[in-house]
DNA sequence: CCCCGAAATGACAACGATGTCGAGGATGCG
DNA sequence: CGCATCCTCGACATCGTTGTCATTTCGGGG
């Protein structure tokens, strides 16, 4: 049988272009049949050890790897998790992809990735793109994706979002707007009068919500809503955080700024760095790299992607087993972290109001 | 539409388990036979206006995704490009895949990714777990994986290196070597002669050739080469790099740091600002968020994660239609940007010895 | 009015793996 | 020594889709 797997092995050199291994390739070469093969690659029960040996032993000499399509058509389950998000090179969710797939691998899962850009028609594509394979779950941003159309997939796979959520589909998000409130209440409660509130004008509901905590902590302070010190932008890339930042330029400019996200956190630093301007009072949503190094250190809400991808792979594998489980919704604990830059006095103390608390 | 989400999701709630439809399903809902359906969603030439509205709609009716793993099997090739990298937290992965990705939304791919976490082991199962997959291409940071196994691959799909090469596999790189040259000459250009070199110990060439540039540079500045000046570290998190920072608070402390990569110099920047230690020049190796808001902006090595992406998928089109043809080797060029912190003088010129060229 | 050819559609097999079930051989026990 | 039993292994069908090729249909020309 070596002399039968040295002729097989040279006849497989000898071709040129060797076409990939098939399963019947080892089961001819090993002498066995191809479900024997099958029990060897799944590690079944009930293969003596001598064709055992046998047949792993092709499986190396061949170079065999099954094929995932036919594996997958075949079983009706599947080992891939799908994640869509808005963009991997947001730091937040290039932190949690790397979590979840972390996990994933630990149990042997592959991980499937798309991204969304912030766009509905490409979200759409995506989804589809996504949704043909067979998932073992699936980890959505959504960005204009209903309820109906996930509740749909549900049927067919876990689904769960991640920092939006839809009625029905289980959700990990964080309490965007108490969170909000909490930040805007800490610099209202260090003297500041005129808080800016800086933000993506994004097509869901994670950015209106902290406006809206922001509002609610200003309204709970007496302190009346300036709109003209809400900044959204689509994005806060170099161009929109330059335009944000005149407004410290203003005779009235705001004292203290709240970023929404990190990335407006990071382009507002940018700016009046760039700018030369003098450093209001900030607190940025979500850590970022480098945010302690500052001076002052960037005080932040706690926002882990860590934490939330771990939240929702645990869901993810939790529904595998009891799909008929009712929706869940998660919502991450958050905190302020002070370093310095949340707890700086206004530096025009116009009317300074002291602690509201 | 609030109210249509919450018809439809009250009428998937109604159907218990519905059953992903299949293609046979669409056929018979439409009266038509399933080579049509398949025709029709695949915009093949010969079928009805009539027949092919009867078919779209009953598609859209039922929900119909075809099954990319039935799809994949029976159609050869394949759509989906498998990228395998050290880790989608690190900032340059991220900017790469999302590069990528881009490209590949365009051309109507899918991207299926894993990361190695730097363990060989790991990136076995990985690089198994991609392979089983039809690919359209694959693009590997190798960190343990030979030639041999890649040229194995090759034979199947297009394989492009990126980062650190293999002879035989078409590769996109940098000038590790001449970057690190340049950028150490830069600094002995300012007066340093104790220069300080901050790196990863991986198990690959990337920073060993960095660490050669360096040396050379100093050779051919005459500054002997001081091997205790060298530190190195399986990463550079905060425990690591507070050792590294140590460094400077020696009688003989270096009066220049290069690092050799963004996570070495994030993690230096932080241990140096955390001891409360006096900033000496550097210059790091790839930029990163926030590098120019420092003071002083952070001089670095520009190494475009994007530039690379791009090359990368260029190349993988490229071998996708010519199979054969000879494996490349692209260097993409870099550039030191100076923002400040590599064009400081020594704080304590111990022997000026000026320019050296 | 019939026949021909092109266009539209369908029947069938096959992609590569695995689940079901049955066949055959070795083993244990009376 | 014979029979029941267990264990190993293989034959065959099948997952959902598409390629090949045959068949049907329809309009037009003779």
């Amino acid at each position: 049988m070596t002399h039968d797997e040295l002729v097989a092995a040279a006849v497989a050199e000898a071709a040129p272009v060797r076409p990939r291994a098939r399963l019947i390739d080892v089961a001819i070469a090993a002498g066995v049949s191809p479900k024997t093969v099958s029990r060897v690659i799944n590690d079944e029960a009930g293969v003596l050890p001598v064709t055992r040996d046998k047949v792993m032993r092709t499986v190396r000499d061949l170079g065999f790897v099954p094929d995932r399509s036919a594996r997958e058509l075949k079983r009706q389950a599947a080992d891939t998790i799908g994640i869509l998000i808005d963009a991997i090179s947001d730091p937040f969710f290039a932190a949690f992809v790397s979590v979840v797939e972390e996990l994933a691998v630990a149990e042997g899962l592959s991980v499937i990735f798309a991204s969304t850009g912030y766009d509905a028609a490409r979200e759409r594509t995506q989804l589809e793109r996504l949704t043909g394979h067979r998932l073992a779950g699936l980890v959505v941003a959504p960005v204009a994706v209903g309820a109906a159309t996930l509740a749909g997939l549900r049927t067919r796979f876990p689904v769960v979002t991640v920092d939006r959520s839809r009625s029905g589909i289980d959700a990990v998000v964080i309490d965007d707007f108490g969170a909000a409130a909490e930040a805007t209440a800490a610099l209202l409660s260090h003297g500041h009068r005129r808080v800016a509130f800086m933000g993506e004008d994004v097509p869901y509901p994670t950015v209106s919500d902290r406006l809206a905590g922001y509002r609610s902590a200003l309204e709970a302070a007496g302190v009346p809503f300036d709109p003209s010190l809400v900044v959204t932008h689509e994005r806060f890339q170099a161009g929109e955080a330059a335009e944000a930042s005149r407004l410290l330029e203003r005779a009235d400019a705001p004292t203290a700024l709240l970023c929404a996200t990190s990335l407006a956190a990071i382009g507002t630093v940018q700016a009046i760095r760039a700018r030369g301007l003098r450093m209001p009072a900030l607190v940025s949503f979500g850590d970022f790299t480098l945010a302690e190094v500052l001076e002052p250190g960037i005080t932040y809400v706690d926002h882990d992607p860590r934490l939330m991808g771990a939240a929702a792979f645990r869901r993810l594998r939790e529904l595998a087993v009891h799909p008929e489980a009712e929706p869940t919704r998660t919502v991450v604990p958050t905190r302020l972290v002070p370093r310095g830059s949340g707890e700086v006095a206004p530096s025009f103390p116009l009317d300074p109001i002291g602690a509201t608390r």
